[in-house]
RNA sequence: GGGGGUGUAGCUCAAUUGGUUAGAGCGCUGCCCUGUCACGGCAGAGGUUACGGGUUCGAGCCCCGCCACUCCCGCCA
């Protein structure tokens, strides 16, 4: 190895050593009679000075000419800087290095955009960068994203470790199971007509490796998904993936606990405390109207159906007398809502199927609304004592089916913390992380297109216990032992204590799911014998990696932290991938493509 | 599949709401400059306004289509 040193590690003490730094041009200074040249690599950068007077012309003169991001390999003597020219902005800024020797080890074209300033590198078009993601990925912000994710995964592994874990492999090449996710599938050459299926998850080969006695398992999946695109949804990404056997739901909320606190510490040298708050997703729809809840603010659901179970105001009475609530939000200090911001919010209520928004603005005193007109003196007093309502403040309310009400206003409260954040009156520390679990999920959600029963997480999900003998009389009323980690109102993972029992399970596929007995067979045949030779109670969970880095990183978009993401419509800017093969290559799999078009 | 946003010089943006030769900063090229660190100064080059149509005396701006990027809904057991 040619250098002696990075470019972060000189120090005043180093001083009068001859040394070596190999980098990149970050950027130059001529002044016509000195020149400084800043030299980069992946730890940071150090000033180097090229003297005319003390050195050979050719050396000076080739230096004089080098653009940005070359390679080049610097060899001069460490010296503190004069007194006065010091830079306290960079850890080397004390010292400089005198150079003698100089090697271009490749010279860098004119770029496409700069790396040097983040000001402006932060601000270049994501397709460009994502075109030249070599030079994005030089840039230091995306440098410390893929260190911190580094770190996080040897943290990751190093914990699992100490709590007795075996890093499984299992196959990227699988067998396709339609439930779910649209999967993308692989053509077999040795069989035309067969294919594998990339995993979506490595959710039966997990639990298979408890029958197989393997007690615990953990694994850095990378799991496939065929689906539209997100901020923070990819088609493939990687899972912390862990299974346990012997267990019940306590034992993973304490070990994901331990894990979170040892990866906070690692990547941000952060304590963060325990346990995690838990809430059942009746409590937080009936809060926050949503089950993944951001509980940094308040502007909580509030419930009026007793209030207006009688009221002159037939749109909130009629939607009781037919079963369902009326609930309500203040929005504190957004009575100065635009038409347009209403207009959206009215949007999100109808995409719910409701027939339009109801509020109520308090400006100058007075409750400006269309409907307050119906309102009794008493059900103001109510709204005004539960709502805590004064000046300046938009009261909304939804009256709909529970469920319903409860995600109209789950989604307007965000939007209205989104209004409210952009016009500065409210704010949130960037460094506050609220954990929490959710729980006691329904197992079982009715879909009344399809006139069905459909798992809520998924088919292979334990019912509690005691639920067990409400799976054929009552099915909406039975809880899951499922499980959701959430923080900030992000969704970081998920998982369940399993049905180790055949026949609960055959119970959940054919009577509850209506999976005929041959599809069930075609489908889970080889989970459900396995499970008849020694099935072991067992549980699980997967974290989200990309979304916790994400969120680690202080970025919403998981694309921060994949190393060469793909775009919103699932391409490779930069190697242009997906793209047509060889007449030949599809032959070979038996393979005709027919045109979009046609 | 649907809705919103963006697309003007290599990069980031402007262009008085349809009006003369499309501008600025950075970058680039040349010259000057011995302590800069976003170095500075002077000069210069650089444009099919994503692309294809249309309306108009006249289009970067209006209309239709199309492509790319992006955000959201659907979708993500």
């Amino acid at each position: 190895m040619k250098r002696t040193h990075h470019c972060s590690e000189l120090r005043p003490a180093h001083a009068g050593q001859t040394v070596t730094l190999e980098g990149w041009v970050h950027s130059r200074r001529d002044l016509g009679g000195v020149l400084f040249l800043d030299l980069r690599d992946r730890e940071g950068r150090t000033q180097t000075v090229f003297d005319p007077s003390d050195l050979n012309a050719a050396v000076f003169d080739r230096a004089t000419r080098l653009h940005s991001e070359s390679v080049i390999r610097v060899t001069g003597r460490v010296r503190p800087r004069p007194a006065g020219t010091e830079n306290a902005k960079i850890p080397t800024g004390q010292v400089e290095v005198m150079a003698t020797g100089l090697e271009v080890l490749n010279d860098a074209e004119i770029l496409p955009f700069s790396v040097d300033d983040p000001e402006v590198a932060n601000k270049v078009n994501e397709e460009l960068r994502l075109k030249h993601r070599y030079l994005d990925l030089r840039r230091p912000e995306m440098i410390r994203n893929l260190r911190l994710r580094s770190k996080v995964a040897m943290a990751t592994r190093a914990y699992m470790d100490e709590h007795g874990f075996l890093e499984v492999e299992t196959p990227t090449l699988f067998k396709s199971t339609p439930e779910g996710a649209r999967e993308f599938l692989v053509p077999n050459r040795r069989e035309p007509g067969t294919f594998y299926a990339l995993p979506q998850s490595p959710q039966q080969f997990k639990q298979i490796l408890m029958v197989a006695g393997v007690e615990r398992y953990f694994q850095l999946a990378r799991c496939y998904r065929d689906e539209d695109l997100r901020a923070d949804r990819q088609p493939e990404f990687t899972q912390v993936d862990i299974e346990m056997s012997f267990i019940e739901r306590e034992d993973i909320y304490a070990l994901i606990e331990g894990l979170l606190k040892r990866v906070w510490k690692t990547a941000l040298g952060m304590e963060i405390p325990g346990p995690f708050r838990r809430i059942s997703f009746e409590e937080a729809l009936n809060r926050y109207g949503i089950d993944k809840p951001d509980t940094r603010f308040g502007m909580e659901l509030v419930d009026f159906t007793e209030e207006f179970r009688a009221s002159a105001f037939k749109v909130f009475a009629g939607a009781i007398a037919n079963g369902g609530v009326v609930k309500a939000l203040n929005a504190k200090g957004l009575a100065c809502a635009t038409q347009g911001q209403i207009e959206t919010m009215t949007e999100y209520a109808k995409s719910f199927g409701a027939k339009g928004l109801a509020y109520i603005k308090v400006e100058g005193g007075e409750w400006k609304s269309p409907i307050v007109k119906f309102f009794s003196p008493a059900e103001k007093q109510a709204l005004t004592s539960k709502l805590g309502i004064e000046e300046g403040d938009l009261v909304l309310f939804a009256a709909d089916q529970w469920l319903n009400a409860c995600e109209i206003l789950g989604k307007i409260r965000l939007y209205c913390a989104d209004v409210l954040k952009q016009q500065g009156k409210l704010s949130i520390d960037p460094a506050r992380f609220d954990f929490l679990w959710v729980v006691d999920f329904p197992l079982l959600s009715y879909d009344k297109e399809l006139n069905r029963w459909y798992s809520s997480h998924h088919p292979f999900t334990a019912p509690v216990a005691e639920d067990i003998p409400l799976l054929k009389q009552d099915p909406k009323k039975v809880r899951g032992q499922h499980y959701d980690i959430v923080v900030n109102g992000v969704e970081l993972g998920g998982g369940s204590i399993r049905i180790h029992q055949p026949d609960v399970q055959r119970t959940v596929f054919e009577e509850i799911l209506q999976i005929p007995p041959e599809e069930t067979q075609l489908r889970f045949g080889y989970m459900l014998e396995a499970f008849r030779y020694g099935a072991p109670p067992h549980g699980g969970i997967a974290l989200g990696f990309d979304r916790l880095c994400a969120i680690l990183c202080g970025t919403t978009s998981i694309r921060d932290v994949i190393a060469f993401p793909k775009t919103a419509k699932g391409t490779c800017l930069m190697t242009e991938s997906p793209s047509p093969v060889t007449p030949r290559q599809l032959k070979e799999l038996y393979l005709e493509v027919k045109t979009a078009k046609s």
